[in-house]
RNA sequence: GCUCCCAUCGACUAGGGGUUAGGUCGUCACUCUUUCACAGUGAAAACACGAGUUCGAAUCUCGUUGGGAGCGCCA
């Protein structure tokens, strides 16, 4: 195997878990840093779980994240079709020479008999519950009986017992298990499609994936898988079973702990940047100290040798930093563009883009997210209705009323005053009542903007204009009295 | 229960026989700014435990403990 070709292959069941972008992902790197190709496959074997829109949304999550796929669905490729649903003839092609083989074979017990057999086995407490090949000797006979007369069969993996099943794994090194601990899995169900196992194993070679990378909670069954590689003797490919993405108690990431669907994620309004790096992080390191990638770079630091072995967690506060940095650096009219985006969802709308501008300039430092351009200074889209009560308290003296008109006087002299005329004036008026620029720095600041944090007060003062300023200044003193 | 996997600060991790065990997030303090942030400086904070190998173990081996995943006609 030449060619580096790995592929994604999540089934359309609803949203796209978290953990599936980080395996899409890893993919998506390590065949990019190989030049190799990166396929997506939608293993849609199972009809009872089918969801509609499902696939539209795997693709578009997958085109919001930058994560471009060589083949898969819409894009074709020489390996399709991509659906498994649509290379049912294949798989059942493939089931036939493994019957014919004797690596398979087919069963005919009711799936009441399979419950009763676990519930019996689990009873007498055997170290596991599986199936007892009750339909491997069948006699030929009974098997065509059987099949003539349409009854309802699958087909099971024909495991034997007493060997000894060895892999290696890119991240793991050597991992083995016993075949007597391999259940005859079922490869073949009952409605013809293929279960995971065979169609997987199938799919993968077909399409000539030299690497399979997935999270580690396929490594239990992977010996299943080994098993068909070899019934086919075909060559296996190189497996790399990922860590887990944990929750804060270290259990496997999930709902109910929190988010995990990536919508929810853009919803919030999570860069995908800041994502992308994080969970990038979550379990492979360059081993150097750079936090802050994009993709590019990404794609050039990454190295499937430094993948991790042990879980990682979830931590929302480093995404939350991750996110910070990579808003605080993107260009103004970019951040420009989706802060207007954001500001149709609110009622304030038909500010000019110069405004916009002077209040990204201001708030840049402060925010991690962007509607917290708005929700972080509301005084730049509306009036001040309340004023914070403990900074009233410490700031706003008897004499505060008076400083204040002085100071919006004195700015009114100017036609559009500059940031350095409000400063002079703000001097001034401190000189004229001998106290210090505090003194007026602090009424001012509550006055224009109800709170006592955010950008210099010349700065709010400038984007505010000399109009409102003053408005403020008279509402406030009349207000505070 | 059984099988497999894993184990460095609260979190993500570097280091893989001799290091003051390094970085990042978070936390705290200080500096800057008469605000809040940003930035900068600094601090607290870790090798799960026990044996063995070795002159020397966080690092190698074994065991213990702890955690996780998997045991479907789901993927």
């Amino acid at each position: 195997m030449d060619e580096i070709r790995v592929r994604y292959a999540p089934s359309p069941t609803g949203y796209v878990h978290i953990g599936n972008l980080r395996t899409a992902l890893y993919n998506y790197l390590f065949a990019k840093s190989k030049g190799g190709k990166f396929i997506l496959r939608i293993e849609d074997t199972d009809q009872t779980r089918k969801v509609e829109g499902a696939v539209e949304n795997i693709i578009s999550i997958l085109k919001w994240a930058g994560l471009d796929y060589d083949e898969g669905p819409m894009k074709g490729g020489s390996d399709g079709p991509y659906y498994q649903s649509e290379r049912l003839a294949i798989y059942s092609e493939h089931c036939g020479y493994l019957l014919e083989k004797k690596k398979a074979y087919y069963c005919f017990c009711t799936a009441e008999r399979l419950t009763a057999l676990r519930e019996e086995q689990q009873k007498q407490k055997l170290p596991q519950t599986k199936y007892d090949k009750h339909c491997l000797h069948l006699s030929e006979d009974e098997v065509k009986k059987n099949l003539d007369a349409g009854m309802p069969h699958v087909i099971r993996l024909n495991v034997e017992p007493g060997q000894i099943i060895k892999f290696r794994d890119y991240v793991r090194e050597d991992v083995e298990f016993h075949s007597d601990m391999v259940d005859d899995q079922i490869l073949m169900k009952s409605d013809g499609f293929p279960t995971y196992h065979l169609a997987n194993v199938i799919d993968d070679h077909l399409m000539k994936v030299s690497h399979v990378i997935r999270g580690e909670e396929w490594l239990p069954s992977t010996p299943k898988h080994v098993l068909l590689y070899d019934a086919f003797g075909w060559e296996k490919p190189v497996f790399a079973h990922l860590p887990l993405l944990l929750n804060p108690d270290r259990s496997k990431l999930s709902k109910r702990q929190g988010d995990v669907a990536v919508e929810d994620y853009r919803k919030k309004g999570y860069l995908k940047e800041a994502l992308i790096n994080f969970i990038a992080l979550l379990g492979w390191t360059a081993g150097d100290d750079k936090e802050i990638y994009n993709l590019d770079e990404l794609i050039k630091s990454f190295s499937l040798d430094r993948v991790n072995k042990s879980g990682a967690v979830f931590d929302i506060e480093k995404l939350n930093w991750l996110n910070a940095e990579h808003l605080r650096a993107k260009p103004d009219e970019e951040i420009l563009g989706m802060l207007k985006e954001e500001l149709t969802e609110t009622k304030y709308a038909g500010f000019s883009d110069d405004y916009l501008l002077n209040i990204i300039a201001a708030m840049r430092p402060r925010v991690s997210f962007i509607k917290e351009f708005i929700t972080n200074c509301l005084y730049f889209y509306e009036d001040p209705e309340t004023y914070e009560e403990a900074s009233v308290k410490k700031g706003w003296k008897p004499q505060s009323k008076d400083i204040l008109m002085k100071f919006a006087e004195k700015i009114s002299l100017f036609d559009t005053p500059a940031k350095e005329e409000y400063e002079k004036a703000l001097k001034e008026t401190a000189a004229e009542f001998s106290v210090g620029n505090g003194a007026v720095i602090h009424p001012l600041r509550l006055a224009t903007s109800g709170v006592s944090g955010g950008p210099g007060i010349f700065d709010i003062c400038f984007i505010l204009g000399k109009e409102k300023t003053v408005e403020r200044i008279k509402r406030a003193v009349e207000v505070l009295k």
